[in-house]
Formats: structure tokens, sequence, C-alpha cells
RNA sequence: GGGCGAUUAGCUCAGUUGGUUAGAGCGCUGUCUUGACAUGGCAGAGGUCACUAGUUCAAAUCUAGUAUCGCCCACCA
């Protein structure tokens, strides 16, 4: 083995390995844990927030694995319709050519063939982080089988009456000519303007004054509101108004919607291009007025001299047109709230267009109940609550989108707007009696990228075909055991996924949803190419110099402006670019980052750090199998008289059952922190120093195999530990360690998982012991700054029959790593006043100064124990001198309180005795 | 407007049902090239647990309120 770990020569090279052996297929055996991958964009790259969940997903996948489950980690890419759409188009842009020049089937055999040049990128950068996912099944949303069972979903619900088409106001887009979903509508806080229009009254008594923030749409005013309490306004209502600029006439009506404090409290409502004005219009029988194109410009139901214009020039316009009538009241900055795209970032219309819909209702009952009985449960639990209030206020889906790119909605039209849907026009002709000479036209519209995403778990294997769900095990897989993601889809895919799953299986999609945090950098800002802060998970693996870094994150930048101040930024947070940290440190890091309820704020510092971790096990396993050699372990050795390595064996079992524990709960974080304890300062800080002399030639023989049995076993069950969050580093290592111990198993991958065994207290309390000499004696040679590799005796006053057979059984070990010539026990008699005294349980250990030290420095020493003394002595006194204390408490507390006062009595005593001695030399 | 979360060492975070002198990593200080490892060893310094009031023998932990920050949802023109 190399001195130093470099995960570039490793990484490579197992990954294959596994994968050609079927290491990540179920076996078919055991217990069924399964795991559905929220399947990325097939257009995607890996980015960090994926490559954070899919390494708890493989944590958990390998955990299972390991332990016997029949274990099944789906994974699979997405269609994603307007994305790609958008990709594509942008690719054909940058080429010289347009979008238009293509036909519906050319941009789609565009759009395939673009899948087939990019989809497998992000599966790739999957592999190179260790995903251990079962490949032969990978599926794509818009695959055969996929597509029968989005067609099948759509037919049956329609059948059912759950889908219905209708003209609605929905959120469109009118740079990507679709209507989108109130979830992909985001609404920002951003300066408006508010204006004060007066519409004069038909009568000529005078005016009201409306205020909008769309003045634009005044050209589709069917009426103005007040409130009907509103005495200002009472004798107005059913009076007519003259609308400005239009030459129409619309009454004034009385409405709870107006809230009389905003403003005037008067509103101008316009159906066609308000929410809350639809509402109203509706309720007042007027027919809503478009105004708009699909492009949002101005239609030809708006006067002629606004025809034509885009909906800002038209409101420039409107407002130039209505200051010169005098009709312009006032203007002033105003803080709204604007609805945009999430994917094309431009203002949404309420736009009225007929669409296909998803009624709610009942599946979102059923929705509900699945989490209130808790057979879905959140992790953690408080998300039930956003859950929860979304699925109360659940609006009907609009599923239409008008793409291209997704699945063709199976419905068709006659010439006479009839509307059939079917699996196929065949099935539509035959059920519905329609002849050849019946002309029949397909919705050109496709289904949203959710509504495929949201059968995932039951289509992929294998509905609604009964023989391909017993080839994929449907019956067995489902429900899935946990499904890892953010919480920004709980809305988009979770809710919908519980909800489609139980309307046709009758059964939950997954037991568990992990909501993860969401990665940030440094600073806490979220990620993202605009602000220029993105981190590649490639990068962190295999690094990268500053000026490629610099290059990445500020070409093909939206917002050129950005440029100098995100490489300035670039600049500080990576002054010598990143260093190759290997997938093994990023997926540690990730672990170890993973805590409960909160961001995560991604440093770099963490990642070096777990490098050297893995780094630091690198070495010890050099050490162990140096001292291995070539032999086979003798697994019968007996650690009967070895104490050390029955300690090490007990510590162990702890850390093994704290991992287990930590990893049922998701709490990776806790799962590291336990290992990285563990391994560092167990078993490398002090397991493997008092090895050390246990082999040495002059050692006990038998206490020698013993230590080589124990060496080789815990960092075996070590190693197996920390796989499922540092596959490749352990499998490297394992592979050679393997002889060692003659184990068969082909591959750390699937070698099992440890089990925990009993907890030698006997063993734990000798070394506890040794090790509270032996830091005691470090930490008065370096505070006294006596030469730490200089040999030094060491006198031992009150010690207790325990303490003398201890002392005799392990004064090597303590020699050694007190670096001590010889330990000496003597009566009290033995005068300490040239002594260093240190305190360690009811031993007092005197190391001879010999006026090696001045006097001064070891006083100050003592003083400062003694203030510490002094301190807990309070405590405890203030504690035990209340009554109420001693009578309330348990009475475990009380008598630990008495055994800690006890001892804070005593060496309180201790030092100011060795204090007085001092001062008398 | 409603909901959720956060506030603990210079920085990033743990702290399980209330019970030692509140812990870790990074950073910092001192020291050591000791045959696994300087991506290291050893030893240190560093905290009024945001604030206030309560409950309790006992509060970082429970309750209420305050402040600051963040996120989600919501139709105020």
């Amino acid at each position: 083995m190399e001195k130093t770990y470099t995960p570039e020569s490793i990484e490579q090279r197992w990954y294959p390995a596994w994968e050609q052996s079927g290491c990540f297929a179920p076996s078919g055996q055991g217990r069924p844990y399964t795991i559905l991958l929220p399947p990325p964009n097939v257009t995607g790259t890996l980015h960090m927030g994926h490559a954070f969940q899919h390494t708890l997903m493989d944590c958990l996948i390998r955990v299972h694995r390991m332990k016997g489950c029949d274990t099944l980690w789906q994974v699979g890419v997405d269609h994603a319709g307007i994305a790609t759409e958008m990709v594509v188009t942008r690719q054909i842009e940058a080429a010289g050519g347009k979008r238009d020049d293509f036909t519906r089937d050319e941009f789609i055999d565009r759009v395939w063939q673009w899948k087939h040049e990019s989809g497998s990128t992000i599966t790739a950068q999957m592999r190179r982080l260790g995903a251990s996912a079962d490949w032969s099944r990978e599926r794509f949303t818009m695959d055969d089988d996929l597509s029968e069972a989005v067609l099948e979903t759509f037919v049956r619900l329609h059948e059912q009456g759950l889908i219905y088409r209708g003209p609605r106001l929905v959120n469109w887009d009118p740079v990507l000519q679709t209507a989108i979903s109130d979830l992909e509508v985001v609404n920002q806080d951003e300066q408006g303007k508010l204006w004060s229009i007066r519409y004069p009254r038909s009568d000529g008594n005078g005016d009201v004054v409306v205020a909008t923030t769309r003045p634009e749409t005044l050209l589709g005013d069917v009426c103005v509101a007040v409130h009907p309490d509103d005495e200002r306004y009472r004798d107005l209502v059913g009076k007519t108004v003259q609308l400005p600029l239009t030459g129409r006439e619309i009454p004034i009506v009385a409405d709870e919607y107006v809230d009389p404090e905003f403003g005037t409290g008067c509103v101008k409502i316009t159906p066609a291009h308000d929410f809350n004005d639809w509402e109203v219009g509706a309720r007042h029988g007027f027919d809503p007025i478009n105004i708009f194109t699909p492009t949002a410009s101005i239609n030809d139901n708006a006067p002629e001299a606004y025809r034509g214009l885009d909906r800002f020039e038209a409101r420039d316009r409107v407002i130039a047109d209505l200051t010169e009538l005098g009709l312009l009241v006032e203007e002033k900055p105003h803080a709204m709230v604007v609805p945009r795209g999430d994917r094309s970032g431009q203002i949404i219309e309420p736009f009225l267009t007929d669409q296909w819909f998803v009624r709610m209702d009942e599946l979102g009952r059923l929705g509900l109940a699945a989490v209130e009985s808790g057979k879905v449960e959140f992790v953690p639990g408080n998300w039930i609550n956003t859950y929860r209030h979304w699925m109360e206020n659940l609006q009907d889906w609009c599923i239409s989108r008008q793409l291209w790119w997704g699945h063709r909605i199976p419905a068709w039209y006659d010439a006479d707007g009839r509307v059939y849907v079917g699996r196929s026009v065949n099935e539509v002709r035959e059920f519905h009696g329609l002849g050849a000479d019946v002309a029949l036209e397909q919705d050109p519209d496709v289904l949203e990228t959710w509504f495929s995403s949201a059968l995932w778990a039951h289509s992929t294997l294998g509905w609604p075909d009964p023989e391909r769900m017993e080839h994929e095990g449907f019956e067995r897989y489902l429900p899935t055991s946990v499904l890892v993601t953010g919480f920004d889809i709980i809305f988009f895919w979770v809710a919908r996924m519980i909800m489609m799953t139980g309307h046709f299986t009758g059964r939950v999609p997954f037991e568990q949803v992990y909501i993860t945090g969401l990665i940030r950098d440094r600073d806490g800002q979220k990620m993202s190419k605009s602000k220029g802060n993105v981190l590649d998970p490639i990068d962190l693996i295999d690094g990268i110099d500053l000026d490629a870094l610099v290059e990445k994150r500020t070409s093909a930048l939206m917002q050129p402006q950005m440029k100098a101040k995100i490489e300035a930024h670039t600049r500080d947070e990576f002054p010598d670019g990143i260093p190759a940290f290997g997938a093994d440190a990023l997926r540690f890091t990730f672990a170890a980052l993973a805590g409960h309820g909160r961001d995560i704020k991604f440093d770099l510092s963490r990642c070096e750090g777990y490098r050297n971790f893995i780094n630091k096990l690198w070495n010890a396993s050099r050490f162990v199998l140096m001292n291995l050699g070539d032999a086979v372990v003798d697994r019968s050795a007996t650690t009967d008289a070895d104490v050390i390595s029955r300690w090490i064996r007990s510590r162990l079992n702890r850390a093994i059952s704290e991992v287990d524990r930590a990893l049922a709960d998701y709490r990776f974080d806790l799962a590291a922190g336990a290992l990285y304890e563990f391994v560092w300062h167990e078993f490398c800080d002090w397991y493997l120093e008092l090895a050390k002399p246990a082999l040495a030639d002059d050692a006990d023989p038998a206490v020698a195999a013993s230590t080589k049995r124990t060496l080789a076993e815990v960092l075996d069950a070590i190693l197996r530990l920390l796989h499922p969050m540092i596959p490749f580093v352990t499998e490297e290592i394992w592979q050679q360690l393997k002889p060692s111990l003659d184990i068969e198993t082909d591959f750390l991958a699937r070698a099992s998982w440890p089990e925990a065994d009993a907890i030698d207290e006997t063993a734990e309390a000798d070394t506890e012991w040794l090790q509270a000499i032996i830091l005691a004696v470090r930490s008065a040679r370096t505070e006294l700054q006596l030469a730490p590799g200089k040999p030094m005796p060491l006198l031992i006053q009150q010690a207790t029959g325990e303490d003398r057979e201890r002392l005799t059984r392990f004064d090597a070990l303590i020699r050694r790593l007190a670096r001590l010539e010889r330990i000496e026990q003597v009566g009290d008699e033995r005068d300490s006043g040239d002594c260093a005294v240190q305190l360690a349980g009811s031993m007092r250990l005197l190391i001879p100064l010999a006026g090696l030290v001045d006097i001064g420095e070891e006083r100050a020493r003592l003083e400062k124990q003694l203030e510490r003394e002094l301190k807990g002595l309070e405590q405890a006194e203030k504690k035990l001198a209340n009554e109420r204390f001693v009578a309330n408490a348990p009475d475990a507390v009380v008598a630990k309180e008495r055994t800690r006062l006890a001892e804070h009595q005593r060496k309180t005593e201790e030092l100011k005795t060795q204090l007085e001695r001092l001062r008398q030399l």
C-alpha cells in the first residue's frame, strides 16, 4: 500500500467490478428493502443536491444489502417536459436555427436524439459517486411500458369522472405559450406601481377612483366593485360608469371581496385576467372579456388603438392616454407579488383556455388519509404539517401542457369538437361506433411531467400489466421502504405519488419519506448558476484548478454583468482551486453533515477533514496489514488474558449499536460521528499504540496472537461499518485484509453487516484506568514543559489494592505510552516537595523534578487545578445543602452528587497540601 | 395573514425521555520529523447555550413571551 491515500488510484477500479459481478441486483432472498430514486431530468447533470441524496440512499441500500435484505434500488430518469424542450430549443437556436422550422415530429426526433446523447451523463456520474443501483432495471418515463401506464391511468381516471376538460382561468406562460400548474408559479416580491384611475359616472355626477397594479387590464373590465357595507358607495351600487378608453359603460356592483380599507375601496373587475376577479365576475353574471392573445399581446376585443401591442407596451400606452385625458389620479411605488414561471422566469398571466384537469377532492382525501393513518410516515415528523396543509387546500390539477415533448393526451375530437377519450383512436372508434368516415384529430397537448412521475412507484414495478407486475416483483417491492427527497417536491411529487399509487393499487408507494435539507454554499446561499456559486460534485471528487473553476462559473451567464463579482468571490473562496478529495471523502462529508431539520452549508474544510480521516484509516490499515504479514490469523486465539483487546472489542460493540441506532433514525450525522470517533480516537489513538508493545519481539506470545486476531477482526468490522459511507476505499483495503482472515466472500459490497456483541465492563474499566494515568502524566509533562521524549521516573502514592494490581499488570504499557523509565510505588512518608503532583483516581502521581523545573511554574499549575476543583466542590456543596434536592431528586442522582463532592474534597485537600509543601521549600 | 424551523466556542454543527465542570470537527496556541499516518502525534486556550419571565430540588433541554434570521403556504386590487 502507498504511504498516502490517493482516491484516484483506487476509485475507478471497483465500480465496474461490483457492477459486473451483479452485486447490485436484488438477491430475491430475505426481507425486501426498496428505495425509489427520484428520477432526475434526462437532460441534467449531477448537482450537489443529487449527490447528497444519492449518497444517503446508497448508504441505506448498502447497509440493508449487507444485512441480508432483498435490496432493490429502482433508478431511472424523467423526460422532464418543459425543461427538456427548452434545452433542445436553445440548442437549435444556438446552431442558428429556429424552432418554428421544425415540424412536431422533427422536433420530437431531435429531442430523442438529445436524450440518447445526454441521457447517460447523470447515470455515469452516479457511478462515479458509487451509487449501487440495479442498472438493469433503469427506466425512462417515456419507455413504452411506462407510457402505457400513463395512458391507462388517464383513461381510467377519465372513466371514473376524475379527469375533465374545460375552459378555466389557468396560469399561462406567454413566452413558452403553455399552461402551467399552480405549483410551477413562483410568487416573487417585487417593487411595482399602484395607479389610481378615475372612472367617470355615466350620469355625470362625478366619478369613482379605482386602484390597480395592472392598468392595461382596464380594457377588459366588466364592472367596478365596492363593499356592500361601504357607506361611501352605497348609493352608487347599480349605477354605471364610463370605462375610459373603451367607450363601454360598466355597472357598479357590491361584493364582499372588496376591502373597504384598501385604496379607495373601489375595485376594477377583470374576470379574464385575474383569479379573484374571475370569481367576482361569475358571482354577478358577467362574461369575461379576454383582451390578450396567447403571447399576451392585446387582441381584437380591445379598441383598435391598442391591438397588437404587447402587455408592457399596452400598459405604457394606457397610462399615457389616461394622463392625457386627465383620468390618472396618482402613480406611486407599490410593493407587490409578481407571479413568475419557475422555468421561464416570465410573468405569468391568468388566461382563459381549455385545459385538462384532475379532480382532486377524492384523491386528496385518500392522500391525506394515507399519512394521517401512519401508513406513510414523514421523517422528520413535522413535515406532516406542510403536507396536511397543502392537501386540505387542494385545487384541481391542470395536467395539460401546450408542448410537444411528453405523453400525448389520449383524446380525439371530431369535426364538431366533441371529445372522445380512449386508449387508441381505434378503441375510440369502436367504443363510440364512429366509422372511418368520421374524421378524428388527436388533442395536440401533452401531459405535464409530474403526471407520469406520480406513477413511478407502481409503473416501474410493472403496473398495469399483470405479467410484468409478476416479473418485476410488484407484490414483493411495493410499498417501497423509504423515499429520500427534498421538501421542495413534497407537493409536486410525493403527494401525487401517494394519491396515484393509492388510487390504483390500494397501497402506499412508500412507508417512510425522509426529507433532507438543502445543500447551500459556504455562506448559506442557495446554489444557483446565476449566482455563480454552484459546486459540481465531480469537481470535488476529481479536483479542479482555480482558473477552470472560474471559467465554469462565469461562462454562459444570463447576466454577464455578474461575471466580475462571481470571479472575485470564487477566487476568494477557493484561492487554490479545489483539490481532489475523492468520492469517498465527499460521501462521508455528506453523511456527516446530514443532520435533521436544517439546511447544510457546504464547507470545504469539512470535506478536507474527512479526506484526512480516510487517510488515517488508510494508514491504520497499513499498520495492521504490516503486522499481520502473510500468515492467516489464528482465529482460535483466545483474548481472555488480553484486556486491551477485550476493551477494543467492547468499544466496537458500542460503536456498532450506535451506528445501527443512528441509521434506523436516519441520523447519518450521528452514525458518521460515531465511526469517526471510534476509528480515530479509540482504534488508532489507543488500540494501535497499545498493540505495538503487545506485538514486540519480547511480548507474551498468547497476547501477541490475541492482538493480531483482534487487529484483523476489528479492522474488518470497521471496514464493514464504513463501507456504506465510503465504499471504494473500504473495498480496496478489505481486499487486502481478507486473505489474513481467510474470508471467502468476493466483495465487501456483499459481505455481512457486523452484529454487536456483549459489552465487557471489566476490560473497559481497566482500560479507562490505564488511560487516566497515561493522560495525567502526559498532561503534567507538557504543562511543565518537560522534554516530551525524555524518560523519567514516576512515583505513586496512595494506591489501592486494585491500583497496585493494575500497576503491576500494565507496568510496561504505562511506561511505553507515558514514556517513563520506571514506575515505583512509594509510601506516604516520601516527601513530594520536589515533585510535580498529579491526581488520578485515588492515586497521587509524583514526577520528581530534580530542579528541572521552576517551582513557580509547578505552583501555578497546581493553583489552576485547585481552582477547578474548588469550583466543582462549591457546586456539589450547594446542591447537597439544598434539602429539597436531597428529598426530591432520585437516589441515584443524589448518591452521584455525594460521590462527586467527596472526590472534590479529597482532591482539593491534596492540592492544598502540595501547594503548602512547595511554599515551604 | 397562517405555518414550519433556526439562534450553543472564531467558523460549521452535535447535545436522545430535564440530572458530572455543555461536546466534536475545522481554525487557533505550544510542542514533537517516536518505523502506520505531518492529510500526523501529544498537550492546551476558547462558551452568560439570543433575551425575558415561568414550571421544577434541578433547565441548553419543558412552557409563555420578545428579538433577529431563514423557508413554505395565502386572492388584498
